[in-house]
RNA sequence: GGUCCUGUAGCUCAACUGGAUAGAGCAACAGCCUUCUAAGCUGUAGGUUCCAGGUUCGAAUCCUGGCUGGAUCACCA
């Protein structure tokens, strides 16, 4: 049972048959009644004085009136000015408890065959991830088991950007400075070894550019002319040309760093399905300017360059192809949109996860598909998110100020790992169980701590304070599991059976009670909105707020002590519930939850 | 300069999309472990929601104009 969308729908019963008015319920909403007032759930009837043509008071009478002797759900209410709070009956929360608890999938539906891409951690193959990477990833996967959680199909894919440029300069400084160093030879990671190739470019190359400008050069000029560049741009052409040096050791080299990722990726706990390289897909999207020229859409200037004007839209004119021919980044990405939904017809949606400071470029990619009168334009999503920062500002890679995703993560786990021992909380675990337990709650703390803020909003991390144990953390909420696990061995151990869906008992309900339930209804909405909104942090609030609030309960009530059996069984059962929605919750959102810790 | 995003307690964030006296966590202070895990719970203190107008029964939320911080506007990716 559905206690809000009943309520709703007697609601508008109420409205229609009291004043002669023609709602439907989807049209109504309620809210939380605000603490300081009594009852649950509250309805705003100010709206709705119009078609009363009464007072505010009178009108939430009449409503109150009828729901109470009406519904089996309403047990009583109160009226103050506008608001219509009501009451809701013991009866009807066991019930809509049961219906809850019964249902190991609460929250999430069944299979809709629907389809929807989720495009996210897109990284250059120049170096390893990056704490900024470790938000996008985070927020990527999350929101495809948000989806996945409401019946859809997702493909999780990932485009790597394995051409161009920057890796050409880890390539020349490898091949002048390596001596042939390889993963194996150093024991380095293989992203870290690629990585550090390109520190010793640009440092190469900054000494020669201020070398230049000594000697006369502007800055612009300077940057061109240097003699490293100058062999990173050769080696751009050689690879273009599919020289077969060149590429023998580009591929060499990416496949070192992918080995690395993978390392990583699977430390993170992210997966993809399909793998996207730009090496594949950077010369797409040349046939369509010619599409869009045909239709008028694009235009061509004297040079031969091709441009699409979108000044009428507020933005400024944007180049497609080069004089030379050659295509942009924007070209690429209209290409490879084309030929995903050409893969995958049915595809509903596809989202970019891609930080706020490429929000322009998705407008006018967005803008320009819908131009070309591609149907499924509407389906692109751009999941934008806010940089993060540290205390010193941006991170730079240049000034080596980069929060390394390998040496975070570890460092969470160590966090982790002082944090158990200082409790003295591992009492028969063994090794790999111990460490087992500090990657999850060591983990648990960077993703929590990542995907509880607004995607859109920036961030700052300060690595000696940020991230916390305590408080709306996530191994506040693992705690918690773990606790209601400790009370379910227990229970199992002495033979407490479960609540039975038609049982019932003495007593009312704690008020604790009552508002887990009333959490544990919220659920399913509650993703809903995390998937309107493309927002994770709805998920993490909302596991904060069950779990704090199941931590009063836990506080105040006994359940063995509880000499009522019947009550006792729902305890263990309301826990079980609990326990149940924290770990599928926290599921939505990558973190793992331990059963003791 | 144009466009977009952002601004809420000392700090990090909420506020169910326009609802009641703006809520949590951290930090501070005061309490609670012979009883189910104290990574917990309770209490105190902390606010001109950046500013000024406007819209209405009602604004942190919407509109206008400023201000702060950020991003972006390349024949870069």
């Amino acid at each position: 049972m559905n206690i809000d969308f009943s309520l709703r729908k007697q609601i508008a019963l109420a409205l229609n048959e009291s004043f002669g008015a023609d709602i439907t319920a989807d049209s109504l909403s309620l809210q939380p009644t605000r603490k300081e007032f009594t009852g649950t759930y509250t309805f705003v009837t100010f709206p709705f004085l119009k078609i009363s043509k009464m007072k505010p008071e009178e009108t939430g009478e009449i409503i109150g009136d009828y729901l109470k002797s009406n519904s089996e759900i309403v047990e009583d209410y109160n009226v103050v000015k506008g608001f219509l709070n009501l009451h809701v009956s013991d009866m009807a929360w066991i019930k809509a408890f049961s219906s809850i608890v019964s249902n190991d999938k609460n929250g999430f539906r069944p299979s809709n065959g629907r389809r929807i891409m989720v495009e996210y951690s897109s990284p250059n193959t120049n170096k390893p991830l990056h704490l900024g990477h470790l938000r996008n990833n985070f927020l990527g996967y999350s929101v495809s088991k948000i989806y996945e959680a409401l019946g859809y199909d997702i493909i999780k894919a990932q485009i790597i950007n394995d051409r161009g440029i920057h890796i050409c300069k880890s390539m020349v400084a490898w091949e002048k400075y390596g001596n042939g160093e390889t993963p194996e030879t150093s024991g380095m990671k293989g992203d870290k070894l690629v990585g550090k190739y390109y520190v010793a470019f640009e440092k190469q190359y900054r000494q020669e550019v201020n070398a230049l400008v000594d000697s006369g050069l502007k800055m612009v000029e300077a940057e061109k002319k240097a003699p490293i560049m100058l062999e990173a741009v050769e080696m751009l052409r050689k690879w273009e040309a599919k020289e077969a040096e060149t590429y023998a050791l580009w591929e060499t080299m990416n496949n070192w760093v992918y080995k690395g990722f993978e390392i990583t990726y699977n430390h993170m706990g992210v997966t993809f399905d399909k793998l996207y390289y730009e090496s594949d897909t950077y010369l797409r999207g040349k046939k369509v300017v010619q599409t869009g020229l045909d239709k008028g859409v694009f235009y061509k200037k004297e040079d031969g360059s091709v441009w699409i004007d979108l000044s009428a839209d507020g933005l400024d004119e944007k180049l497609l192809l080069r004089s030379d021919g050659t295509a942009v980044y924007i070209t690429q990405d209209i290409g490879t949109a084309i030929e995903r939904f050409t893969e995958y017809p049915d595809l509903e949606k596809l989202v970019y996860t891609v930080g706020n400071e490429q929000d322009y470029h998705f407008k006018v990619l967005f803008l320009i598909l819908k131009k070309l009168e591609y149907s499924w334009a509407d389906g692109c999503h751009h999941l934008s998110y806010g940089m993060v920062d540290l205390p010193t500002g941006k991170m730079k890679s240049r000034e080596g100020t980069v929060v390394d995703a390998d040496d975070l993560m570890d460092e969470m786990e160590q966090t982790a790992l002082q944090h158990t021992q200082d409790l003295g909380k591992i009492e028969g675990f063994d090794e790999a169980q111990a460490a087992n337990l500090y990657r999850m709650v060591g983990l648990g703390a960077l993703k929590y701590f990542l995907l509880k803020v607004d995607p859109r909003k920036g961030m700052l991390f300060n690595p000696e304070e940020s991230i916390q144990f305590q408080g709306n953390t996530g191994p506040f909420i693992q705690y918690t599991f773990a606790r209601i696990s400790a009370l379910l061995r227990r229970a199992k151990e002495t033979g407490i059976g479960l609540f039975m869906s038609d049982e019932t008992f003495q007593g009312r309900l704690h008020e604790h009670e009552r508002e887990v339930i009333y959490l544990l209804t919220q659920f399913e909405s509650r993703i809903n909105e995390a998937a309107g909104e493309y927002s994770p942090a709805v998920i993490a609030q909302y596991i904060f707020e069950l779990a704090k609030e199941y931590n009063k309960f836990y506080q105040e009530v006994s359940i063995f002590g509880e000499q009522d059996e019947a009550k006792k069984r729902f305890r263990i059962s309301f826990s079980y519930a609990v326990a149940r929605t924290i770990k599928s919750g926290m599921g939505l959102l990558g973190i793992e939850v331990p059963e003791r810790m």
